[in-house]
DNA sequence: TTTTATCTACGAAATTTTTCGTAATTAAAT
DNA sequence: ATTTAATTACGAAAAATTTCGTAGATAAAA
């Protein structure tokens, strides 16, 4: 499938993959707390991903139930591999490094990593 | 200053970045190998980017050469910013496992990144 | 010199994404 | 029972991005 959400689709995709299955109402509130935006826009921006099938829907009861429909890592992996075409011309160690260097991780995350790094040369 | 080319203009930041001030019709010629699209929407797009301080050009010859004014380090953290945010929740640690876990990197990459890593846990 | 090709500037069309207003419906509150 | 509030559907406006056509200028070729 080709999934290329725009960055205000996957606001809501972060929301429902954090919280499960939410009203519109739900996302909106969380919406509010970053941005301005009316009630409708956010109903919109969700009907229209229903549409595309990026999202998932209940009609039970008078407030319909949304969940997202695609991957969690399926979808990251598709943003990723853009990312890394288009802002880092193709090379993805260089975005691990600035990546590592910009932000901050804890001893724990660092030490997944290592692992990581281990298992790759250690499958090469 | 507020970065935040889009994916076109990206392209041929890329370019420049790479290959140096060049002539809308060397990024042209290069943008042409990957999409379809006229001339003068690459001449467009450049004159736009000039307007908002991306590019610099030098108006000697009769065909402008344009460079890169936003560096290649800051632009690239801009984005990244961002990316993590919008696409893994905040996480860099996330995105680095997911990152090293598609993506080919070398082994020379590999220990780069072990170094680093290194260096960040002895400064913690 | 005349013609042909190339380039810039510019406006505007086309496309994509985001935003909102309104009407109709249903539920809840009074 | 009536009113008030919340919800969906829908169209369309607004904004941002991308694309292109045309006119005018300059250089190169014939």
């Amino acid at each position: 499938m080709n999934l290329k959400p725009t960055d205000s689709e996957l606001e809501i995709l972060n929301y429902l993959w954090s919280e499960g299955p939410s009203t519109v109402r739900q996302v909106h509130e969380y919406l509010a707390t970053t941005k301005e935006a009316g009630y409708t826009t956010t109903l919109k921006l969700m009907q229209i991903m229903h549409e595309k099938g990026l999202l998932e829907r209940s009609e039970e009861s008078r407030s319909h139930v949304y969940a997202a429909k695609v991957s969690e890592t399926e979808t990251r992996r598709g943003l990723l591999d853009r990312f890394v075409e288009t802002a880092f011309g193709g090379s993805a160690a260089r975005l691990v490094m600035q990546a590592l260097g910009n932000h901050q991780a804890s001893a724990e995350e660092l030490d997944e990593i290592r692992n990581l790094l281990n298992n790759l040369e250690k499958d090469r």
